[in-house]
RNA sequence: GGGCGCAUAGCUCAGUCGGCUAGAGCGCACCCCUGAUAAGGGUGAGGUCCGAAGUUCGAAUCUUCGUGCGCCCA
């Protein structure tokens, strides 16, 4: 079949949906993969994505990079996994469950179901599946409208189990299994272990946090700090100023610390001696802070401690004393009437039975013990450089009082509470600001509270509902990583992109703690953890065949249940050391864990060993990598280093942000996020700067990925309509439009790509040229993608269909198209634009598989019933004997050439319309002389000249040196003297002038009235050509232009006006290309009248004008007033059918 | 406090072998084109390639130090 014809104004997100419905027809995947099955493979690995929400245009950055490499893979004759990723347990799913459900607790998931605590937590455990599924099925249609080809699940995977799915799902047995045989191998190692430590708490969800969840959540916030006065014992009226950012932690208090090297004072104030660290009375507290605008709207600069002891009845310092002579004085706490500080060896008795059995504290109340410890860490620029220790309350206070045996009281239950023992606060929560007011008006009720304050900082919060974190005493679970080298090690077997990643994650390793991995929670990996109840020790099962094996209770009723809670929580086992019952652990796993296992259960480790050596390791993996140093690629390498050694991929490529296009942070909060369909399909609003919502249109898949993929993946991408809009016109319009070029022309000259090619050596230069330089863009872009740099392949694609064929290549060859007569140039110019435009279809269908399919459709199948797709073919190779070095160079000369003519035409406003008779060159060397020669065709038809020819040397130079005075500047400078400086400027050797001038150094003039200096921006320097001549220069090509028009060269000037101005009211008609028209000009110019009689035969060729009437036209008529060279013009045409003669 | 990264035009960024006069797009000014056309093209203005020192015939590029910003860790 032949061409199609092709529209230039063309809806992407339709044709895309078109491409979409023709792969489902055509079955083009599944046929791809039939056709790569057995050949080498290419291993790829899909990191999971979080199956919570739909997808955003962010998580299109990505996907852009997995789809493409592996289209370019398959391409290039490799079989593939194409199995996607879904990231399924943990607390991101449970809160948006509790979100819908309106529970505010893990009290009210255990009450979902009245009075039935486990059919609560199933049904909850039940509707986290629900979600996961629901959202999977969202994003895997999302992904198809992206263009991303995967294994994905259809409508009837869906009712599977998701063990027999095609996507892998991280809630599948076999993953939840895989993990327990590396929690197994790391407790043979001995390297699991249960922990007391004060763990940052999210107090709504009930959870505690990992090290490198807390990073998260980092906000600048302001807290009221207190500054509260701690009575010292034996040293009556005395005390000990200390200042806390956490007033409810006071309750908790059990020493206080100082820096045994700093220099304290003692200080009278109203009566009263205080002691306080020196530097501390005159710190300029968050002085940089305030000025560089880091701080919280509306809290007040901070006063320095000696503003606050002068403001409330001034004060004397009465001596220093240091550090160290503080340490072991003991004081009075601010709440020792509490029953907790009265609790022998800490608070509450389960914390205080392990202090005591694991010997961190004496058995003796904390209120007994109040004494001052000392600490390196107290500094004297925050507080008052006495700092308060609440073991219970804080991570390093938790070890400082281990190591100074003090007892730890732990005032909050799981919802941050307070338990009983804490008097009147029991039942409040800590960070509820009603706490924080009893507590003040408690202490001054006490006279301990000497002042408050707004404190702002940054502080922890839950990444994931945003809620203050505490700090709380809790046992968790952990895996000892004192093993990092071995992590270390496989690092180094792995390509880094960009390859600062290395050094990355090198350096967390070396930083990390151990790992957490438990957390109290429903939703999630069931740690593979049993305790006994009789001897309390522990052990990992490592299998469920192993579980089944050693289960005493509970199995039966397990049975046919996933591996989650609560079914999981029924089987019970006998200790291996005293053969007591034991229970799991309640706790479920850290979700880190589920993603980093793939590698093994994905790839059929347990299952299918050989078929995992086949696919094991993954030749490449791409994330976004903020973060996933210590997330996904940390659990990657250590669950890859613990289960084989080895590292679990070769390739890593990295990609940064997404930011809107004004550069800040994309938030759905914030208005300023794009949903995935609103980029791809629907258009969408966002918020800008300004505050006002814009409607933006669709960009269609095709753009998403372009942009993406064109980026630099280490810079955060500035993703929006306006760079939509400016890659859409500089690239993907344009590439469009030749293509439409190319179709509408083959199609009306019935151009058949199966004849005989026209022998490339027999083509023009310009032909060759085009096919030398798409050789090199097939060169290009094959090293590139070997180096995982696609963003190297578009803009250098962007280059050759921008520059080089559209710019250049279609607009030189136009009339070759445009002729009537067949022939083997017009043949050779077809030929040439149809292999560029074929292979570009190939070059770029990993990028943009849907305009590369739409193209290949139209340019190759056109509509043979065969189901090809582009998306079958091979990579193009390049053809070395294509290449022609020395023609791109004479191609870039000429471009150069032609650059300086416009200019020149420029200079002297004349339009290039207007046809000049000469141009003449002063080449700057033989390659531009060269390019004169070989290409003057192309010049004269570019610049619109009747000749150009080469300037003899013999003559002298082209053009000569001018050189002007700048008013500007020489104005102001001389003076009265203009004049004379003038009249020696005129009279010095310009070329001389010019070149001191040139080199940047000033040229001295002698005048009668003493020297003039002018410096280079005195003056301009031109280049001059002859009378009635245009010239320009530029590094020693110079150019001169005839710019005298005579009588003739005016006529036919207007007479390309004429066509120009038929030809608009042709397309304003709506006329096709092809048709004929019945044509009537009519002017009173007679000059105008000359110009059209004079070039009749050329006008009635340009328009199509068969017929050309003298009277004005009636009926179905098209006409218009125009001007042209200043004279009235009138224009009617009419189309004519084909048998009207 | 430690580590990593970045710094190129008003803005967003290319420039990874050290090589002629440092580029692109947007924006700005002027001009042009017109059957690829709701586009597009050309020309121009605009640069201390963050600063300083060094290596070199030659540095945006390599080294060292400094400044500023970002990220990570403590």
């Amino acid at each position: 079949m032949s061409f199609e014809k092709v529209d230039t104004q063309i809806d992407f997100p339709a044709q895309e949906r078109a491409v979409l419905a023709f792969w489902e027809r055509s079955r083009a995947f599944e046929r791809l993969r039939e056709k790569n099955r057995g050949k080498p493979r290419w291993s790829f690995l899909d990191g999971p994505i979080t199956a919570n929400n739909p997808m955003g245009v962010h998580h299109a950055w990505g996907r852009t990079y997995k789809d493409a490499y592996q289209r370019y893979f398959a391409m290039t004759g490799h079989e593939l996994r194409y199995q996607n990723g879904f990231d399924c347990q943990g607390l991101w799913v449970e809160v948006e469950v509790e979100k819908e459900l309106k529970l505010k607790s893990k009290r009210d998931i255990e009450g979902l179901v009245p009075g039935d605590r486990f059919a609560s937590i199933d049904r909850f455990v039940q509707l986290c599946k629900g979600r996961v599924d629901k959202y999977a099925r969202i994003q895997v249609e999302q992904s198809i409208r992206l263009g991303y080809w995967m294994d994905w699940d259809r409508d009837a995977d869906w009712s599977r189990p998701p063990d027999e799915r095609r996507s892998y799902f991280t809630m599948s047995e076999e993953n939840n299994y895989t993990i327990w045989s590396f929690l197994k191998k790391c407790f043979d190692r001995g390297l699991v272990y249960r922990a007391f430590d004060a763990m940052p708490w999210c107090p709504r969800c009930g959870v505690g946090l990992s090290q490198m969840e807390m990073h998260e959540g980092y906000q600048r916030v302001a807290h009221r700090a207190v500054f509260v006065r701690f009575p010292l014992r034996d040293r009556d009226g005395e005390s000990l100023l200390v200042w806390t950012t956490t007033p409810w932690t006071l309750t908790s208090n059990v020493a206080a610390a100082v820096n045994p090297g700093l220099t304290y004072v003692r200080l009278r104030h109203r009566g009263h001696v205080y002691y306080l660290a020196k530097g501390a009375l005159t710190a300029r507290r968050l002085e940089e802070e305030f000025k560089r605008k880091e701080w919280v709207d509306g809290v007040p600069k901070l006063k320095t401690l000696e503003q606050i002891f002068k403001e409330k009845g001034g004060f004397e310092v009465l001596g220093e004393v240091a550090g160290a002579e503080l340490v072991g004085w003991s004081y009075e706490g601010p709440f020792d009437e509490l029953p907790a500080q009265g609790h022998p060896a800490g608070y509450p008795s389960a914390i205080a039975d392990v202090a005591l059995k694991q010997q961190w504290a004496p058995g003796v109340p904390a209120r007994e013990l109040h004494r001052v410890i000392a600490w390196d860490a107290v500094g004297e620029l925050e507080g008052t450089g006495i700092v308060h220790i609440a073991p219970g309350c804080g991570k390093e206070d938790f070890q400082l009082g281990k190591e100074e045996k003090l007892p730890p009281i732990a005032p909050l239950d799981e919802d941050g509470l307070f338990v009983p023992g804490f008097g009147e606060l029991e039942g409040r929560s800590a960070l509820d600001p009603a706490t924080a007011d009893w507590i003040f008006g408690n202490l001054h009720a006490k006279g301990v509270l000497l002042a408050s304050e707004h404190y702002p900082h940054t502080y922890p919060h839950c990444w994931r509902c945003k809620t203050e974190l505490l700090f709380r005493l809790v046992d968790e679970w952990f895996i000892d990583m004192s093993w990092r080298d071995e992590i270390a090690r496989i690092c180094h077997d792995i390509t880094w992109i960009p390859d600062f990643g290395l050094q990355r994650e090198l350096d967390w390793l070396k930083n990390m703690g151990d790992w957490m991995i438990s957390k109290k929670r429903f939703w999630g990996l069931a740690l593979p953890i049993w305790t006994c109840e009789r001897c309390n020790s522990f052990e990992v099962i490592g299998s469920r065949e192993e579980l089944e094996a050693r289960a005493v209770e509970g199995w039966d009723r397990f049975e046919g249940h996933t591996p989650h809670r609560p079914w999981i929580d029924l089987v019970k086992i006998a200790c291996a050391r005293c053969g007591g019952l034991s229970r799991r652990i309640p706790d479920v796993g850290n979700p880190w864990l589920d993603a980093g296992i793939v590698p093994y259960s994905t790839m059929g480790y347990r299952t299918d060993p050989e078929a995992w050596a086949r696919w094991f390791p993954a030749d490449f993996i791409t994330e976004c990598f903020p973060g996933q140093f210590r997330n996904w690629f940390y659990s990657l390498l250590a669950m890859s280093a613990m289960m084989t050694g080895r590292a679990p991929f070769r390739v890593l490529l990295g990609h940064a942000l997404v930011r809107d296009q004004w550069g800040r942070p994309m938030h759905k909060s914030e208005g300023n996020a794009i949903p995935f369909e609103g980029a791809a399909d629907e258009g969408y609003e966002t918020l800008t700067p300004q505050g006002t919502l814009e409607r933006q249109p669709p960009m269609g898949a095709d753009l998403v990925r372009w942009m993406f993929a064109r980026n630099t993946p280490s810079n955060n991408i500035n993703f929006g309509s306006k760079t939509a809009e400016e890659i859409r016109n500089k690239f993907v319009l344009k590439l469009w439009n030749t293509f439409a070029f190319f179709s509408n022309y083959a199609r009306l000259d019935r151009f058949d790509p199966e004849a005989p090619q026209v022998p490339v050596a027999e083509r023009p230069d310009i032909d060759r040229w085009i096919l030398s330089d798409l050789q090199l863009l097939i060169r290009t872009a094959r090293r590139e993608f070997e180096r995982f740099n696609v963003m190297a392949v578009c803009l250098e694609a962007e280059q050759f269909v921008d520059d080089r064929l559209s710019n250049w290549y279609v607009r030189r060859n136009r009339r070759r198209f445009w002729k009537s007569e067949q022939g083997a140039d017009k043949l050779a110019a077809y030929q040439t634009l149809y292999t560029a435009l074929t292979t570009l279809t190939k070059l770029l269908a990993p990028v943009m598989p849907f305009l590369a399919e739409t193209m290949y459709q139209a340019l190759v199948v056109r509509g043979s019933r065969d189901d090809a797709s582009v998306h079958h073919c091979d990579y193009p190779v390049a053809d070395e004997a294509l290449l022609d070095a020395d023609l791109s160079a004479d191609m870039d000369a000429l471009l150069r050439l032609v650059s300086l003519g416009s200019a020149a035409r420029n200079t002297v406003k004349v339009k290039v319309r207007q046809p000049l008779a000469e141009m003449k060159v002063q080449p700057a060397d033989g390659r531009e002389r060269r390019a004169v020669e070989r290409f003057s065709e192309q010049i004269c038809e570019e610049l619109n000249v009747k000749r150009v020819s080469l300037h003899p040397p013999d003559r002298g130079a082209l053009l000569s040196i001018e050189v002007k005075l700048n008013m500007k500047t020489a104005g102001p400078k001389f003076g009265p003297r203009l004049k004379a400086v003038h009249a020696a400027l005129d009279a010095a050797d310009a070329a001389a002038l010019s070149s001191v001038l040139q080199s940047g150094q000033p040229f001295t003039l002698d005048l009668p009235g003493g020297p003039a200096v002018l410096e280079p921006g005195d003056v301009v320097i031109q280049m001059k050509a002859s009378e009635g001549w245009a010239g320009v220069a530029d590094r020693g090509t110079q150019v001169a232009l005839d710019v005298r028009i005579t009588e003739e060269l005016a006529r036919e000037g207007m007479a390309r006006d004429v066509v120009r101005q038929v030809q608009e009211l042709r397309k304003s008609a709506k006329l096709e290309l092809e048709d004929r028209i019945a044509l009537h000009l009519r002017t009173d110019s007679e000059a105008l009248e000359k110009a059209i009689e004079a070039h009749r035969a050329y006008i009635a060729s340009e328009t199509l004008a068969t017929q050309w009437i003298h009277e004005p036209l009636n009926g179905d008529t098209h006409s218009a007033r125009v001007m042209v060279d200043g004279q009235p013009l009138t224009v009617q045409l009419r189309k004519v059918t084909t048998n009207e003669p």
